[in-house]
DNA sequence: GATACCAGTATCACAGAGTATACCAACATG
DNA sequence: CATGTTGGTATACTCTGTGATACTGGTATC
């Protein structure tokens, strides 16, 4: 682990309570089914809906219409329509929604070596 | 970002496909409102059933106790019971349960952000 | 004797997360 | 002219995650 890191999460004398607050802040905001993959998806590169869709196995029309509406809503993303015909749609990362990179990024390698080990078994 | 990292998690030629797989199968494992953070309060030192409900605003009963038996079939912590009168039950982190230790904390960090952005506004 | 703590289980109930399917208008392609 | 694509909406449904409340049996405390 990053001590660096620790160092500068995690204050000195540690406050476990705002620690877990930090955490469930933070559940609370990215939780849910979608809400990573669809930012994932947006920060490497999508931006058409139906780009974003089929990048992400599973999700519905209706589920990532919701998802989409809810996140422009809280800035996480832009909402760009160019009147060309017929109109193009293209969503778009706000910086804000790249401060999640670094827990995706874990959460990919994560994921990676969790298969692994199953595959190891 | 962490360079060294993005070049460790993130293969070249870019693998997208795998790259949300391995996010998806994160998230299913530990999706939902509670499994961070019971993971996050074991891995502080918390042991005891009541210890543990107490750490985590919010949480009930019920919902700690599913919890824990599923983290417990999945190999994420152990149960050990001494015949003390009344019995003691203590909960501890398997190392598979540290493994999440760099997500917790980048989420920690998150959340710590996002309360201070919101308090600067 | 009343109350409180421990480690939960039982029961009931609900909201909302998520799924399935169909549909729309406008255009492009074969 | 039939089909497919785009960017979604509408409707109906399931289901499970989550919550509220109550309860248990043994012990310790007041």
């Amino acid at each position: 682990m990053d001590e660096q890191l620790v160092k500068e999460v995690l204050s000195e004398p540690r406050n476990q309570k705002e620690e877990i607050q930090a955490l469930q802040d933070t559940i609370y905001v990215i939780g849910g089914k979608w809400k990573l993959p669809i930012i994932n998806s947006i920060c490497n590169g999508n931006r058409r809906f139906r780009e974003i869709e089929r990048s992400i196995p599973g999700i519905t029309t209706r589920m990532l219409s919701r998802e989409l509406k809810d996140m422009e809503a809280n800035k996480l993303l832009k909402r760009t329509v160019t009147p060309t015909s017929p109109v193009t749609v293209e969503y778009s990362p706000s910086d804000y929604c790249h401060s999640f990179a670094d827990i995706i990024l874990h959460m990919i390698k994560w994921g990676k070596e969790h298969r692994q080990r199953l595959k190891e078994d």
